[in-house]
DNA sequence: GCCGTTTTCGGCCCGACTGTTTTCAGTCG
């Protein structure tokens, strides 16, 4: 069983403990270990073979063993046991606001409700307002929360939250008396699904921007309204012109509590909580408020200056999820994170000659804008019919036409790719004299999705054995919050990439943002580098790389780390080396020494271990 | 269920808000 699945089961037992009445903490110790899992950048069933499962903070004895049980066996009578004790329309139920474990627990034991379904006729009947503990209006609130989860799945996109938080924070920042206002909450850790627009402001007089937030455009209904705390349900039409519908709160503080609540606000909770530890360690109580001591409080300016009052080098938002950067910080070793102005061109973008919306010239002026040197197109390989791929015979056509650009474009280079589909087999779409003439090659699976980890994993390796693949593109395949990726062992996957010296891509579209931060991290502890692409389909859709950026960051990468951080002649000389490497058998890019400043790998980048050459050819493959 | 400069038992972050209650439990972040 793999590490996602166990944590999802880890998880589910913490609230199947909640529903049984359990205590709290023995319920959370489920929770955090979940997380804890959720997190770890090294294979689970490769930990458990070195005995140090338990080595892992918040693993203990008891989910050591338990953890054990689910990844050998696949099974865990302890949790089948509890399942079996209630229904399975139950934890459904604990999606609704306003109803946690004791609510369900009590609509469950007294009137036998254990469904969405049954709890939304039982509301209707108005038979929920009389339960003890209940009343009109959580009863009105559970037929609003039933209505809201028929609308969404409460979890919206990153691209589609910011536009909608941005939206709501211009006209508060105009609010009279506002002196500070930040988005924070996960949209300021910039994670790739939201729940919750978090928003902060300081003011000595909350009232009129309460009042300004309660009845801003979109907003549909008030869930709750204090005097420095109010939470809204808000409507917004993302640039993609899909409605969505999500939580909006809002804190007013004083002007000189700002930072603690901002660093408060921000989280993650993981993270918040091991500051708390940090300041009682130091007779200090950190909260939303103050950072005090007995009879003394520490004022602080800003967030780098509570920081620096616990021994702390400022912590960006990106990296606030307790996996280290508490002890970095500390250790005045974090990183130097890559910054979309580092971003100097992209390589995965498609033209109306495949499936996208733009002709070659119109992307290159769509990248010049957005001030890149370069831009790579990289259009679907020829089996992939749906999406118009290019024949060899085209493909040399487009060659013609992006030789005829670039003698016209002045300070702008465009590159010739491929989006080169991975067959079945894992041999590659096109054959490797075409692929020679490509200046580099982006290798995709888009194809049965259905293979077993094993043959996807071996699919996918394999293609990276081709001396031609430059980059490896959007690796597991999911679309958030839509598809869950194919099945592969990404461990394996990174190695292969390692070894052979291959690009993995952070394919910065929003809607796919793949790969996970956990794994970029894991990338750069294994040497691999990487190459952030927006998989543009249109002139507008370029700017998505942006998205990818927000990945690297929560993935702690450098500039040095990531491919496109170099200029068009450092790209030039970069891939043409590696091509002419893979005519000779042996794939070592060659390349200047890395820049001042960036985090750099022994010799050029990225440095490959030579390797027997293809000796393989597509069985499926054309002829060029 | 985890953990330990509070160390093998007892604490585990804690404050705002709501709704139901009549002083507080439950939820949320």
């Amino acid at each position: 069983m793999d590490k996602a699945r166990v944590a999802a089961i880890l998880d589910e037992i913490g609230t199947l403990l909640e529903l049984q009445g359990e205590n709290p903490f023995r319920c959370n110790a489920y929770h955090k270990a979940a997380r804890t899992l959720e997190q770890l950048d090294v294979n689970l069933a490769d930990l458990i073979q070195a005995g140090k499962l338990d080595e892992v903070p918040g693993i203990g004895e008891t989910l050591r063993d338990k953890i054990t049980t689910l990844v050998t066996t696949g099974h865990l009578p302890f949790y089948e046991e509890l399942k079996a004790k209630f229904p399975p329309g139950l934890l459904e139920l604990l999606r609704l606001p306003s109803l946690g474990p004791k609510k369900v627990k009590a609509l469950y034991e007294q009137l036998g409700i254990d469904d969405l379904a049954k709890l939304k006729a039982a509301c209707e009947a108005n038979r929920v307002a009389s339960l003890r503990g209940f009343g009109a209006k959580t009863q009105q609130k559970i037929l609003e929360g039933i209505q809201f989860l028929d609308q969404t799945g409460r979890r919206v996109r990153l691209d589609q939250a910011s536009a909608l938080a941005d939206l709501l924070a211009a006209p508060l920042r105009a609010c009279p008396g506002v002196q500070r206002l930040e988005v924070c909450g996960s949209l300021r850790r910039r994670k790739e699904t939201i729940q919750d627009i978090d928003i902060l402001c300081s003011s000595d007089h909350p009232g009129p921007v309460m009042d300004r937030f309660v009845s801003l455009p979109g907003v549909l209904q008030v869930i709750a309204k204090g005097e420095t705390k109010a939470s809204v349900m808000v409507q917004g039409e993302p640039p993609d012109g899909r409605p969505i519908i999500l939580n909006a709160d809002l804190r007013v503080v004083r002007d000189a509590q700002f930072p603690f609540a901002l660093h408060y606000f921000t989280g993650s909770k993981e993270h918040n909580i091991a500051m708390r530890a940090r300041a009682q360690a130091r007779g200090l109580k950190l909260n939303e408020y103050e950072l005090a001591g007995p009879g003394r409080s520490v004022p602080c300016r800003d967030e780098a200056e509570l920081f620096a009052a616990l021994g702390l080098d400022w912590i960006p938002p990106e990296l606030r999820e307790q996996t280290g950067e508490i002890e970095a910080a500390e250790e005045h070793r974090l990183p130097k994170l890559v910054e979309l102005a580092d971003i100097r061109g992209v390589f995965h973008c498609h033209t109306n000659w495949s499936d996208g919306g733009g002709s070659i010239e119109q992307m290159a002026e769509a990248a010049r804008r957005l001030g890149l040197q370069y831009l790579g197109i990289a259009d679907h390989s020829q089996s992939l019919t749906v999406a118009n791929g290019l024949s060899p015979e085209r493909v040399r056509q487009q060659h013609e036409e992006i030789d005829r650009l670039n003698a016209r474009l002045r300070g702008f280079r465009l590159f010739k790719g491929t989006e080169c589909d991975i067959l079945p087999d894992g041999s590659l779409d096109f054959d490797d004299r075409l692929l020679a003439t490509f200046d580099y090659v982006v290798a995709s699976v888009h194809t049965h999705f259905h293979l077993s980890e094993k043959e996807q994993t071996e699919r996918i390796c394999r293609a990276l054995r081709n001396p031609y693949v430059t980059m490896l593109g959007h690796a597991t395949g999911r679309l958030l919050l839509k598809r869950e990726g194919y099945k592969v062992d990404l461990e394996a996957v990174l190695q292969e990439a390692a070894r052979t010296g291959t690009l993995l891509e952070i394919n910065g579209h929003p809607m796919r943002l793949d790969l996970d931060w956990v794994h970029c991290k894991r990338a750069k502890a294994l040497g691999v580098k990487l190459v952030i692409n927006p998989d543009a389909h249109s002139p507008a859709e370029i700017a998505g790389y942006r998205y990818g950026v927000d990945v690297a960051r929560r993935g702690w990468l450098e500039k040095g780390d990531v491919f496109n951080t170099l200029t068009a002649a450092q790209v030039a000389k970069a891939l043409a080396g590696r091509r002419k490497a893979a005519g000779s058998g042996a794939r070592r890019w060659s390349c200047h020494s890395p820049r001042p400043g960036c985090s750099s790998l022994s010799g050029g980048w990225p440095a490959a271990r030579p390797r027997p050459p293809n000796r393989r050819r597509s069985p499926t493959s054309s002829s060029s």
